[in-house]
DNA sequence: CCTACCGATCGGTAGG
DNA sequence: CCTACCGATCGGTAGG
Protein backbone atom coordinates (compact mmCIF):
# COMPACT_ATOMS: atom_id res chain seq x y z
CA UNK A 1 0.00 0.00 0.00
CA UNK A 2 2.64 2.35 -1.09
CA UNK A 3 1.03 6.54 -1.77
CA UNK A 4 1.82 5.41 -5.62
CA UNK A 5 -0.54 2.70 -5.31
CA UNK A 6 -3.44 4.09 -3.58
CA UNK A 7 -2.94 7.15 -5.61
CA UNK A 8 -3.25 4.68 -8.98
CA UNK A 9 -6.27 3.00 -6.37
CA UNK A 10 -7.93 6.19 -5.75
CA UNK A 11 -7.89 7.02 -10.05
CA UNK A 12 -8.76 3.98 -11.19
CA UNK A 13 -12.08 4.60 -8.67
CA UNK A 14 -12.27 7.75 -10.12
CA UNK A 15 -12.95 6.57 -13.35
CA UNK A 16 -15.26 3.65 -12.43
CA UNK A 17 -17.89 6.62 -10.90
CA UNK A 18 -16.91 8.66 -14.00
CA UNK A 19 -17.98 5.56 -16.21
CA UNK A 20 -21.12 4.65 -14.25
CA UNK A 21 -21.91 8.54 -14.73
CA UNK A 22 -21.72 8.41 -17.93
CA UNK A 23 -23.88 5.36 -18.58
CA UNK A 24 -26.85 6.73 -16.55
CA UNK A 25 -26.31 10.33 -17.49
CA UNK A 26 -26.94 9.08 -21.31
CA UNK A 27 -30.30 7.38 -20.60
CA UNK A 28 -31.60 9.89 -17.38
CA UNK A 29 -30.01 13.09 -18.09
CA UNK A 30 -27.03 14.40 -15.91
CA UNK A 31 -29.27 15.64 -13.85
CA UNK A 32 -30.32 12.36 -12.68
CA UNK A 33 -27.11 11.57 -11.47
CA UNK A 34 -27.45 11.80 -7.66
CA UNK A 35 -24.49 10.85 -5.26
CA UNK A 36 -26.88 7.91 -3.73
CA UNK A 37 -27.42 6.15 -6.91
CA UNK A 38 -23.76 5.95 -8.05
CA UNK A 39 -22.79 5.32 -5.01
CA UNK A 40 -24.87 2.15 -4.51
CA UNK A 41 -24.43 1.02 -7.76
CA UNK A 42 -20.83 0.73 -6.97
CA UNK A 43 -21.28 -0.12 -3.56
CA UNK A 44 -19.51 2.42 -1.75
CA UNK A 45 -20.67 5.27 0.25
CA UNK A 46 -21.84 8.81 -1.23
CA UNK A 47 -18.83 10.43 1.03
CA UNK A 48 -16.73 8.39 -1.18
CA UNK A 49 -17.93 9.51 -4.34
CA UNK A 50 -17.97 13.18 -4.12
CA UNK A 51 -15.23 13.20 -2.20
CA UNK A 52 -13.06 12.81 -6.10
CA UNK A 53 -15.33 15.69 -7.41
CA UNK A 54 -15.40 18.55 -4.43
CA UNK A 55 -18.78 19.04 -5.99
CA UNK A 56 -22.14 17.46 -8.14
CA UNK A 57 -21.64 20.07 -10.57
CA UNK A 58 -17.77 19.04 -10.69
CA UNK A 59 -19.18 15.43 -11.04
CA UNK A 60 -21.35 16.61 -13.96
CA UNK A 61 -18.51 18.17 -15.88
CA UNK A 62 -16.09 15.08 -15.22
CA UNK A 63 -19.14 13.07 -16.66
CA UNK A 64 -19.24 15.18 -19.43
CA UNK A 65 -15.53 15.49 -20.21
CA UNK A 66 -15.36 11.52 -20.42
CA UNK A 67 -18.57 11.55 -22.85
CA UNK A 68 -16.36 13.64 -25.08
CA UNK A 69 -13.16 11.14 -24.57
CA UNK A 70 -15.22 8.21 -25.28
CA UNK A 71 -16.78 10.09 -28.42
CA UNK A 72 -13.41 11.09 -29.92
CA UNK A 73 -12.44 7.25 -29.07
CA UNK A 74 -15.42 5.80 -30.95
CA UNK A 75 -16.26 8.62 -34.00
CA UNK A 76 -13.46 11.24 -34.44
CA UNK A 77 -10.49 8.34 -34.35
CA UNK A 78 -12.11 5.39 -36.62
CA UNK A 79 -12.40 8.34 -39.31
CA UNK A 80 -9.10 10.25 -38.27
CA UNK A 81 -6.98 7.70 -40.75
CA UNK A 82 -9.07 8.73 -43.82
CA UNK A 83 -7.73 11.77 -45.91
CA UNK A 84 -8.82 15.10 -44.76
CA UNK A 85 -12.67 16.52 -47.06
CA UNK A 86 -14.91 13.73 -48.36
CA UNK A 87 -13.31 10.82 -47.75
CA UNK A 88 -13.01 11.85 -44.15
CA UNK A 89 -16.63 13.23 -44.27
CA UNK A 90 -17.89 10.34 -45.10
CA UNK A 91 -15.95 8.04 -42.20
CA UNK A 92 -17.47 10.00 -39.68
CA UNK A 93 -20.56 9.85 -40.69
CA UNK A 94 -20.40 6.11 -41.19
CA UNK A 95 -18.78 6.08 -36.94
CA UNK A 96 -21.48 8.35 -36.24
CA UNK A 97 -23.90 5.38 -37.25
CA UNK A 98 -21.93 2.70 -36.00
CA UNK A 99 -21.51 4.60 -32.25
CA UNK A 100 -25.46 4.44 -32.13
CA UNK A 101 -25.67 1.00 -33.82
CA UNK A 102 -23.23 -0.60 -31.22
CA UNK A 103 -24.75 1.56 -28.07
CA UNK A 104 -21.82 3.26 -27.34
CA UNK A 105 -23.96 4.90 -24.66
CA UNK A 106 -26.69 2.81 -23.47
CA UNK A 107 -29.35 6.12 -23.80
CA UNK A 108 -28.03 6.76 -27.07
CA UNK A 109 -26.44 9.88 -28.44
CA UNK A 110 -25.01 11.20 -25.29
CA UNK A 111 -24.52 15.02 -26.27
CA UNK A 112 -28.38 14.59 -27.81
CA UNK A 113 -29.57 14.15 -24.16
CA UNK A 114 -27.54 16.74 -22.60
CA UNK A 115 -28.07 19.25 -24.66
CA UNK A 116 -31.45 18.96 -24.86
CA UNK A 117 -31.93 18.90 -21.30
CA UNK A 118 -29.71 21.79 -20.41
CA UNK A 119 -29.91 24.18 -23.20
CA UNK A 120 -32.12 26.62 -21.62
CA UNK A 121 -29.80 26.62 -17.83
CA UNK A 122 -27.51 28.60 -17.65
CA UNK A 123 -24.20 27.77 -16.34
CA UNK A 124 -20.73 25.65 -16.83
CA UNK A 125 -22.37 22.37 -18.07
CA UNK A 126 -24.45 24.24 -21.01
CA UNK A 127 -21.42 26.46 -21.63
CA UNK A 128 -19.21 23.21 -22.05
CA UNK A 129 -22.07 21.30 -23.75
CA UNK A 130 -22.24 24.06 -26.69
CA UNK A 131 -18.57 24.35 -26.77
CA UNK A 132 -17.85 20.58 -27.56
CA UNK A 133 -20.60 21.19 -30.18
CA UNK A 134 -19.20 23.97 -31.70
CA UNK A 135 -16.02 21.96 -31.96
CA UNK A 136 -18.12 18.98 -33.57
CA UNK A 137 -19.32 21.50 -36.24
CA UNK A 138 -15.64 23.29 -36.98
CA UNK A 139 -14.40 19.85 -37.31
CA UNK A 140 -17.40 18.99 -40.04
CA UNK A 141 -16.70 22.25 -41.41
CA UNK A 142 -12.86 21.49 -42.16
CA UNK A 143 -13.66 18.37 -43.84
CA UNK A 144 -16.62 19.97 -46.02
CA UNK A 145 -14.45 23.07 -46.78
CA UNK A 146 -11.30 20.71 -48.03
CA UNK A 147 -13.71 19.10 -50.28
CA UNK A 148 -15.03 22.43 -51.83
CA UNK A 149 -11.33 22.59 -52.47
CA UNK A 150 -10.93 19.37 -53.81
CA UNK A 151 -13.32 20.13 -55.96
CA UNK A 152 -15.13 16.94 -54.59
CA UNK A 153 -17.90 19.41 -53.74
CA UNK A 154 -19.63 22.47 -56.07
CA UNK A 155 -17.67 25.57 -54.95
CA UNK A 156 -21.28 27.43 -54.14
CA UNK A 157 -21.61 24.51 -51.62
CA UNK A 158 -23.37 26.48 -48.46
CA UNK A 159 -21.29 24.79 -45.36
CA UNK A 160 -23.84 25.80 -42.91
CA UNK A 161 -26.40 24.24 -44.78
CA UNK A 162 -24.82 21.05 -45.04
CA UNK A 163 -23.94 21.32 -41.41
CA UNK A 164 -27.53 22.00 -40.54
CA UNK A 165 -29.11 19.00 -42.80
CA UNK A 166 -26.48 16.36 -41.47
CA UNK A 167 -26.97 17.30 -37.83
CA UNK A 168 -30.74 17.46 -38.80
CA UNK A 169 -30.31 13.58 -40.16
CA UNK A 170 -27.94 12.60 -37.09
CA UNK A 171 -30.89 13.79 -34.65
CA UNK A 172 -33.51 12.25 -36.82
CA UNK A 173 -31.99 9.18 -36.47
CA UNK A 174 -31.14 9.31 -32.86
CA UNK A 175 -35.02 10.44 -32.50
CA UNK A 176 -36.42 8.10 -34.71
CA UNK A 177 -34.17 4.65 -32.96
CA UNK A 178 -34.85 6.22 -29.14
CA UNK A 179 -38.43 5.58 -29.79
CA UNK A 180 -38.80 2.69 -32.29
CA UNK A 181 -40.82 4.77 -34.34
CA UNK A 182 -38.92 3.49 -37.43
CA UNK A 183 -37.30 0.21 -38.22
CA UNK A 184 -35.85 1.74 -41.45
CA UNK A 185 -34.09 4.42 -39.55
CA UNK A 186 -30.41 3.52 -40.39
CA UNK A 187 -31.16 3.35 -44.31
CA UNK A 188 -33.04 6.45 -44.32
CA UNK A 189 -30.23 8.27 -42.40
CA UNK A 190 -27.56 6.68 -45.13
CA UNK A 191 -30.35 7.67 -47.78
CA UNK A 192 -30.09 11.08 -46.40
CA UNK A 193 -26.35 11.32 -46.12
CA UNK A 194 -26.26 10.25 -49.77
CA UNK A 195 -28.32 12.54 -50.95
CA UNK A 196 -27.30 15.38 -49.51
CA UNK A 197 -23.64 14.98 -50.18
CA UNK A 198 -24.32 13.88 -53.92
CA UNK A 199 -26.55 17.09 -54.19
CA UNK A 200 -22.77 18.95 -52.89
CA UNK A 201 -21.14 17.18 -55.76
CA UNK A 202 -22.85 18.68 -58.82
CA UNK B 1 -70.32 31.11 -3.82
CA UNK B 2 -72.58 27.98 -5.30
CA UNK B 3 -71.27 24.58 -6.28
CA UNK B 4 -71.36 25.88 -9.82
CA UNK B 5 -69.06 28.76 -9.02
CA UNK B 6 -66.98 26.54 -7.04
CA UNK B 7 -66.07 24.03 -9.58
CA UNK B 8 -65.42 26.69 -12.84
CA UNK B 9 -62.83 28.03 -10.09
CA UNK B 10 -61.32 24.74 -9.14
CA UNK B 11 -61.12 24.30 -13.20
CA UNK B 12 -59.71 27.65 -13.22
CA UNK B 13 -56.98 26.86 -10.97
CA UNK B 14 -56.24 23.86 -12.26
CA UNK B 15 -55.49 25.21 -15.80
CA UNK B 16 -53.37 27.70 -14.14
CA UNK B 17 -51.33 24.55 -12.26
CA UNK B 18 -51.44 23.17 -15.86
CA UNK B 19 -50.26 25.67 -17.83
CA UNK B 20 -47.48 26.77 -15.58
CA UNK B 21 -46.37 23.11 -15.95
CA UNK B 22 -46.19 22.92 -19.60
CA UNK B 23 -43.79 26.43 -19.64
CA UNK B 24 -41.56 24.44 -16.56
CA UNK B 25 -41.84 21.26 -18.46
CA UNK B 26 -40.43 23.08 -21.75
CA UNK B 27 -37.48 24.54 -20.44
CA UNK B 28 -36.47 21.94 -17.78
CA UNK B 29 -38.42 18.91 -18.54
CA UNK B 30 -41.43 16.46 -16.88
CA UNK B 31 -38.95 15.60 -14.38
CA UNK B 32 -38.36 19.46 -13.42
CA UNK B 33 -42.17 19.41 -11.71
CA UNK B 34 -41.89 19.80 -8.60
CA UNK B 35 -45.53 20.17 -6.57
CA UNK B 36 -43.31 22.56 -4.43
CA UNK B 37 -42.09 24.76 -7.64
CA UNK B 38 -45.59 24.98 -8.81
CA UNK B 39 -46.59 25.82 -5.19
CA UNK B 40 -44.54 28.53 -5.00
CA UNK B 41 -44.92 29.98 -8.27
CA UNK B 42 -48.86 29.88 -7.78
CA UNK B 43 -48.72 31.20 -4.47
CA UNK B 44 -50.39 27.75 -3.48
CA UNK B 45 -49.77 25.35 -0.98
CA UNK B 46 -48.81 22.14 -2.22
CA UNK B 47 -51.74 20.17 -1.23
CA UNK B 48 -53.55 22.57 -3.43
CA UNK B 49 -51.54 21.35 -6.23
CA UNK B 50 -51.56 17.98 -5.99
CA UNK B 51 -55.19 17.58 -5.00
CA UNK B 52 -56.19 18.78 -8.78
CA UNK B 53 -54.61 15.45 -9.64
CA UNK B 54 -53.97 12.92 -7.23
CA UNK B 55 -50.53 11.96 -7.88
CA UNK B 56 -47.22 13.15 -9.50
CA UNK B 57 -47.90 10.83 -12.50
CA UNK B 58 -50.84 12.20 -13.03
CA UNK B 59 -50.07 16.10 -12.89
CA UNK B 60 -46.90 15.21 -15.22
CA UNK B 61 -49.74 13.51 -17.76
CA UNK B 62 -52.02 16.11 -17.32
CA UNK B 63 -49.41 19.20 -18.71
CA UNK B 64 -48.48 16.28 -21.71
CA UNK B 65 -52.01 16.53 -22.95
CA UNK B 66 -52.34 20.33 -22.13
CA UNK B 67 -48.97 20.43 -24.25
CA UNK B 68 -50.27 18.50 -26.91
CA UNK B 69 -54.04 20.90 -27.13
CA UNK B 70 -51.24 24.21 -27.53
CA UNK B 71 -49.89 21.93 -30.47
CA UNK B 72 -53.08 21.20 -31.93
CA UNK B 73 -54.18 25.19 -31.32
CA UNK B 74 -50.68 26.67 -32.82
CA UNK B 75 -49.91 24.12 -35.24
CA UNK B 76 -52.34 22.01 -36.83
CA UNK B 77 -55.12 24.20 -36.67
CA UNK B 78 -53.52 27.04 -38.31
CA UNK B 79 -53.02 24.61 -41.43
CA UNK B 80 -56.59 22.87 -41.30
CA UNK B 81 -57.97 25.66 -43.77
CA UNK B 82 -55.17 24.38 -46.63
CA UNK B 83 -56.39 21.41 -48.87
CA UNK B 84 -54.83 17.74 -47.50
CA UNK B 85 -51.60 17.07 -49.39
CA UNK B 86 -49.15 19.29 -50.49
CA UNK B 87 -50.87 22.37 -49.67
CA UNK B 88 -51.74 21.46 -46.58
CA UNK B 89 -47.91 20.05 -46.05
CA UNK B 90 -46.54 23.43 -46.76
CA UNK B 91 -48.91 25.13 -44.39
CA UNK B 92 -47.60 22.49 -41.48
CA UNK B 93 -44.11 23.51 -42.23
CA UNK B 94 -44.72 27.29 -41.98
CA UNK B 95 -47.19 26.80 -38.57
CA UNK B 96 -44.15 24.59 -37.13
CA UNK B 97 -41.56 26.62 -37.78
CA UNK B 98 -43.25 29.96 -36.53
CA UNK B 99 -44.77 28.21 -33.28
CA UNK B 100 -40.95 27.82 -32.61
CA UNK B 101 -39.78 31.77 -33.53
CA UNK B 102 -43.09 32.67 -31.50
CA UNK B 103 -41.88 30.92 -28.41
CA UNK B 104 -45.45 28.89 -28.12
CA UNK B 105 -43.08 26.92 -25.40
CA UNK B 106 -40.63 28.81 -23.68
CA UNK B 107 -38.08 26.00 -23.73
CA UNK B 108 -38.25 25.39 -27.37
CA UNK B 109 -40.54 22.25 -28.92
CA UNK B 110 -41.86 20.59 -26.32
CA UNK B 111 -42.26 17.04 -27.47
CA UNK B 112 -38.18 17.16 -28.52
CA UNK B 113 -37.77 17.86 -24.72
CA UNK B 114 -39.83 15.14 -23.67
CA UNK B 115 -39.07 12.25 -25.93
CA UNK B 116 -35.55 12.56 -25.27
CA UNK B 117 -36.12 12.87 -21.62
CA UNK B 118 -38.33 9.56 -21.15
CA UNK B 119 -36.89 7.81 -24.36
CA UNK B 120 -34.93 5.09 -22.06
CA UNK B 121 -37.41 5.82 -19.43
CA UNK B 122 -40.86 3.23 -19.50
CA UNK B 123 -43.87 4.15 -18.42
CA UNK B 124 -47.25 6.04 -19.23
CA UNK B 125 -45.02 9.15 -20.07
CA UNK B 126 -42.78 7.68 -22.77
CA UNK B 127 -46.07 5.74 -23.96
CA UNK B 128 -48.34 8.91 -23.99
CA UNK B 129 -45.09 11.06 -25.32
CA UNK B 130 -44.39 8.03 -28.48
CA UNK B 131 -48.35 7.96 -29.06
CA UNK B 132 -48.24 11.40 -29.64
CA UNK B 133 -45.31 11.57 -31.96
CA UNK B 134 -46.88 8.93 -34.10
CA UNK B 135 -50.36 10.28 -34.97
CA UNK B 136 -48.35 13.28 -35.90
CA UNK B 137 -45.78 11.22 -38.25
CA UNK B 138 -49.47 9.45 -39.38
CA UNK B 139 -50.82 13.15 -40.00
CA UNK B 140 -47.67 13.81 -41.99
CA UNK B 141 -47.98 10.93 -43.90
CA UNK B 142 -51.48 11.56 -45.06
CA UNK B 143 -50.66 14.42 -46.48
CA UNK B 144 -47.56 13.52 -48.25
CA UNK B 145 -49.69 10.23 -49.65
CA UNK B 146 -52.02 12.33 -50.52
CA UNK B 147 -49.44 14.81 -52.65
CA UNK B 148 -48.92 11.74 -53.98
CA UNK B 149 -52.02 10.51 -55.59
CA UNK B 150 -53.17 14.30 -56.80
CA UNK B 151 -49.69 13.79 -59.25
CA UNK B 152 -47.87 16.88 -56.52
CA UNK B 153 -44.91 14.12 -55.75
CA UNK B 154 -43.50 11.29 -57.82
CA UNK B 155 -45.36 8.21 -57.63
CA UNK B 156 -42.17 6.94 -55.97
CA UNK B 157 -41.70 8.88 -52.92
CA UNK B 158 -40.59 7.17 -50.27
CA UNK B 159 -42.69 8.57 -47.42
CA UNK B 160 -40.79 7.51 -44.43
CA UNK B 161 -37.78 8.64 -46.12
CA UNK B 162 -39.98 11.90 -46.59
CA UNK B 163 -40.86 11.91 -42.74
CA UNK B 164 -37.62 11.16 -41.57
CA UNK B 165 -35.52 14.15 -43.27
CA UNK B 166 -38.13 16.26 -42.83
CA UNK B 167 -37.89 15.07 -39.13
CA UNK B 168 -34.65 16.13 -38.76
CA UNK B 169 -34.84 19.34 -40.31
CA UNK B 170 -37.09 20.06 -37.33
CA UNK B 171 -35.04 18.80 -34.63
CA UNK B 172 -32.30 20.53 -36.33
CA UNK B 173 -33.79 23.75 -36.11
CA UNK B 174 -34.88 23.10 -32.18
CA UNK B 175 -31.59 22.21 -31.79
CA UNK B 176 -29.65 24.79 -33.33
CA UNK B 177 -31.54 27.75 -32.04
CA UNK B 178 -31.79 26.38 -28.51
CA UNK B 179 -27.89 26.15 -28.51
CA UNK B 180 -27.75 29.66 -30.14
CA UNK B 181 -25.38 28.25 -32.94
CA UNK B 182 -25.82 29.52 -36.29
CA UNK B 183 -28.07 32.97 -36.81
CA UNK B 184 -29.22 31.54 -39.89
CA UNK B 185 -30.98 28.47 -38.55
CA UNK B 186 -34.22 29.64 -40.00
CA UNK B 187 -33.15 30.44 -43.42
CA UNK B 188 -31.15 26.44 -43.44
CA UNK B 189 -34.51 25.10 -42.43
CA UNK B 190 -36.80 26.81 -45.14
CA UNK B 191 -34.47 26.08 -47.69
CA UNK B 192 -33.91 22.27 -46.35
CA UNK B 193 -37.47 21.88 -46.52
CA UNK B 194 -37.93 23.04 -50.06
CA UNK B 195 -35.02 20.88 -51.03
CA UNK B 196 -36.81 18.10 -50.04
CA UNK B 197 -40.71 18.94 -51.32
CA UNK B 198 -38.69 19.89 -54.45
CA UNK B 199 -36.59 16.52 -54.50
CA UNK B 200 -40.45 15.04 -54.12
CA UNK B 201 -41.73 16.88 -57.32
CA UNK B 202 -39.62 15.48 -59.98
C1' DC C 1 -12.21 5.48 1.67
C1' DC C 2 -15.76 5.09 6.03
C1' DT C 3 -19.81 6.43 9.60
C1' DA C 4 -22.68 9.75 11.26
C1' DC C 5 -24.83 13.55 10.67
C1' DC C 6 -26.81 18.37 8.80
C1' DG C 7 -30.67 21.33 6.63
C1' DA C 8 -33.45 21.31 2.53
C1' DT C 9 -36.63 19.36 -0.46
C1' DC C 10 -39.10 15.55 -2.40
C1' DG C 11 -44.11 13.22 -3.08
C1' DG C 12 -47.81 12.42 -0.48
C1' DT C 13 -51.42 12.08 3.54
C1' DA C 14 -54.49 13.38 7.57
C1' DG C 15 -57.74 16.25 9.02
C1' DG C 16 -60.20 20.12 8.51
C1' DC D 1 -58.25 25.10 -0.79
C1' DC D 2 -55.30 25.20 4.02
C1' DT D 3 -51.76 23.63 8.01
C1' DA D 4 -49.15 20.19 9.82
C1' DC D 5 -46.94 16.42 9.31
C1' DC D 6 -44.67 11.72 7.41
C1' DG D 7 -40.53 8.90 5.59
C1' DA D 8 -37.26 9.14 1.91
C1' DT D 9 -33.73 11.27 -0.49
C1' DC D 10 -31.03 15.16 -1.84
C1' DG D 11 -25.96 17.52 -1.74
C1' DG D 12 -22.64 18.12 1.37
C1' DT D 13 -19.62 18.22 5.85
C1' DA D 14 -17.10 16.67 10.14
C1' DG D 15 -14.06 13.69 11.85
C1' DG D 16 -11.56 9.85 11.43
Amino acid sequence: MSPRRSAAHAQQTRHLIVTAGVDLASVEGLDAITLGRLAEELTMSKSGVIGHFGSKLDLQLAVLNEAVRVYRREVIVPAAHAAPGLARLRKLVEAWISHLERGVYPGGCFFTQVTTEYDDRPGPVRDVARQRTEEWRAYLAEQISTAVQDGDFSADTDVDQVIFEATGLMLSLNHTMQLDLDPKAIQHARAGFERLIAACMR
